[in-house]
DNA sequence: ATATTTATCTTGAAATGCGAGATATTTGAT
DNA sequence: ATCAAATATCTCGCATTTCAAGATAAATAT
């Protein structure tokens, strides 16, 4: 009996599994897109449209990080596509909310439903117990991510930049990074 | 005790942890890509490049989905930003090997080895029995994104298409989709 | 009522990506 | 050994996408 080998081992498994999990789902989503006909951005952008529901401009906007006007080019086009529509905010007419037509949520259903239920088969054969751990595993990563993303948005620089203030940068981030850490390690509990 | 919706709450929530997890690690890609000062498709390409070690440009076009012209001038951005540096393969001296610069692996250790280390405490706070549950779902989860992947391609249309013709393709994919999920869902074992 | 802020769209210019073709190298056939 | 065919990357003209500044309309603040 190895623990400490074996622990490593499945360590090295999981981050790797992680890794290609990205990969995977990445692949998948083009696929979506070639179909769809539309490009990358606008697949993108599709994705936060069913995600959300109907966000405004905006706030597609803010999720995707491009800016106003390329979103309305996006949804231009995604509009043309016959994927989406712009409907004007009741209460607020300057806000133009974009949702998926029913023509988009047809061909995501055709896609995706069957991977939706393959995956309810397989954690159907999970215990809750079992579930849990995965769960947990998952939000805790999430939410790792998130908090590291936001500290690192702080020392991203505002406009052109060096070389060495990018270094910089990168150094004042690891050390607030290593507190961030040492507090998110102790919320895990006793080792 | 409810096992039927207890289990069905756990489904959900897990789902949807799932589609997180996948928000959660863009956000954190494009923070980096901003704090280096290059462009999403160039980030994109310089992920590729540290996951495969050093692939050649031809390798780089395929992983990224890029024509080999768009990475050309990809590698271009990147060599010029101090990222990556070209080198001929000896062997085959048609090919160029792309390779990340001490600079890049040095940005991207500053800012990712404390989330590594957050990981390695997260996981190390785990039996092996709980990282096997966590590595088994992931690794069925990817091997089904890209089987699904796979097929889907086979349905993509090569060139422009009508929205009809787009509809029966995605509806073709669905029927053999099925047919997939049946042997994948018996590979899973008995309920 | 007016000034200020917010939300989306327009526009000119810059950046990025495609596709055809050029050039160099390697492989296969004779 | 020689030549044809295939492979790998780069070049180039053009198309598409994105940015940033600004315009317009609507909502909020004074």
């Amino acid at each position: 009996m190895q623990p400490p080998e074996n622990q490593a081992d499945l360590t090295f498994r999981l981050t790797r599994a992680i890794r290609e999990y990205q990969n995977a789902s990445d692949i998948m989503d083009e696929a979506f897109t070639a179909l769809l006909g539309i490009n990358r951005t606008d697949g993108r952008c599709l994705d936060i449209i069913d995600l959300h529901g109907h966000p405004t401009a905006g706030q597609l906007a803010a999720e995707s990080g491009l800016t106003t006007g390329t979103v309305t080019a996006v949804v231009d086009r995604l509009e043309k596509a016959g994927y989406v529509r712009r409907r004007r905010d009741p209460g607020d007419r300057r806000k133009v909310v974009v949702e998926a037509t029913e023509t988009a949520q047809e061909l995501g259903t055709l896609v995706f439903d069957e991977v939706g239920r393959l995956g309810q088969a397989l954690m159907g054969r999970m215990t809750p117990e079992q579930l849990l751990i995965v769960i947990r595993f998952l939000e805790v990563g999430n939410r790792m991510s998130r908090e590291m993303a936001a500290l690192l948005s702080k020392h991203v620089p505002s406009g052109a930049s060096s070389p060495e203030d990018r270094r910089e940068r990168a150094r004042a981030f690891h050390r607030e990074q290593k507190a961030m850490v040492r507090r998110l390690e102790a919320s895990f509990g006793p080792r």
